[in-house]
DNA sequence: CCCCAGCCCTGGTCGC
DNA sequence: TGCGACCAGGGCTGGG
C-alpha cells in the first residue's frame, strides 16, 4: 500500500520524464477517479497543460502544471503510476486512466481495487485543499520537530499507533510505517498517544523518520501490488522488523512478535521490548 | 472537539 | 473444481 516512501519513489522516478512535457490527450476509463467530478471534464481541463514539476505531500502525488494548476493523485490502496506504459497495457482491466505526452510517450494509471483518486485544482487551491483536509506536517522536513510532535500527540487519548495513522501529526504514515517507527522507538502501539513522556516523543520522532527514510533507500515496500513507475519492485519488506511478521522472533530481543487488531488494521510489534507500560 | 464503526472496492487465500 | 467467508486498509462520513 503505497505510503509515503512509495509514493517519493514514484515521485522521483516520475518528475525527470515528465517536467517540461505537455498532456496532449487523456482517457479516463473508470469514472469513479474524479468522482465527484466528470471524467470528462477533468479530462478536457488537463489536455493541453504543460508540467512544471512533480512533488509530494504526505501520500499525494502533485502534479504541478506551468499555468498553476495542479493535479493531485491519490494511489490508496493499490493504484500505480507507470511512465513508460509497460507492454500490452491496452489489454489490462486494471488501467483507469491513461495520459499521452508530448514525446508520444503515455502515462499509465492502474488500480486493481478502485480507490484511488484523481483531483484537479486550479491555481491557489492547493493549500487550502490540504488545510481543509488537516494534513500535518512532512515528516522528513525539519518542521517536524519532537516539541511539534509532542503537542499534536497532547491530550489524544486514541492509541498512539491510531493517531500515526491520522495525516494530523505527521503527512504521510500508513500501517506499515507506523508499526516499523513504533518499533524502533520501542512504543506499544497501543498506548495513549497523550501518555507519552517527552523522551518517547523524541524517540517516535526519531523512529518515524528512520522507518521511512530507511522505506525510500529500499524504493518502497512490494508486498502485492506497488511498483515503481518503472515498473520496478520496492525491497523495504526485506527490512521489515514487525510488519507481517507474527511468530517471528524479534530482530532486538528474540521475543516472539505479535499481532493485534487496532482501528480495524493488522498490528504487529514486539511485546517485550515495546512495553505498554514503563517498566 | 474526540473517538470509533462502517463503507468503498477487488483479488487472493482458505476450508469444505 | 467450485464456492462462500474472510482478509488486506486510506480516508471519509456519521453517530455517540
Amino acid at each position: 500500500m503505497p505510503e509515503l516512501p512509495e509514493v517519493e519513489t514514484i515521485r522521483a522516478s516520475l518528475a525527470p520524464a515528465l517536467t517540461g512535457r505537455r498532456i496532449d490527450r487523456v482517457e479516463i476509463l473508470d469514472p469513479r477517479l474524479t468522482r465527484p467530478e466528470l471524467p470528462e471534464l477533468v479530462a478536457a481541463a488537463l489536455e493541453g497543460e504543460r508540467v512544471a514539476d512533480v512533488r509530494r505531500r504526505g501520500k499525494y502525488l502533485v502534479v504541478v502544471f506551468e499555468s498553476g494548476r495542479h493535479l493531485l493523485v491519490h494511489l490508496r490502496m493499490t493504484g500505480n503510476v507507470l511512465h513508460p506504459a509497460p507492454e500490452g497495457h491496452r489489454d489490462d482491466p486494471h488501467v483507469r486512466a491513461v495520459v499521452r505526452l508530448d514525446d508520444a510517450s503515455d502515462v499509465v494509471y492502474r488500480d486493481v481495487r478502485r480507490f484511488g483518486t484523481w483531483d484537479v485544482l486550479e491555481a491557489g487551491e492547493l493549500d487550502d485543499y490540504f488545510v481543509a483536509r488537516r494534513l500535518g506536517v512532512e515528516p522528513l522536513d525539519r518542521s517536524f520537530t519532537a516539541a511539534g510532535l509532542g503537542r499534536s500527540l497532547a491530550g489524544r487519548r486514541a492509541p498512539v499507533k491510531a493517531a500515526l495513522l491520522d495525516q494530523r501529526a505527521a503527512a504521510g504514515i500508513g500501517n506499515i510505517y507506523a508499526d516499523e517507527a513504533l518499533w524502533y522507538a520501542h512504543i506499544h502501539p497501543l498506548v495513549p498517544a497523550g501518555q507519552l513522556d517527552s523522551e518517547q516523543v523524541t524517540s517516535l520522532r526519531r523512529g518515524i523518520r528512520r522507518a521511512l527514510r530507511l522505506g525510500i533507500r529500499r524504493q518502497g515496500a512490494t508486498l502485492r501490488d506497488y511498483r515503481g513507475a518503472d515498473g520496478g519492485r520496492g525491497r523495504m519488506q526485506d527490512e521489515f522488523r514487525v510488519y507481517g511478521r507474527e511468530g517471528e522472533p524479534c530482530d532486538r530481543c528474540g521475543a516472539p512478535i505479535a499481532k493485534a487488531r487496532l482501528a480495524g488494521r493488522g498490528t504487529w510489534y514486539c511485546p517485550v521490548c515495546q512495553p505498554a507500560h514503563e517498566p
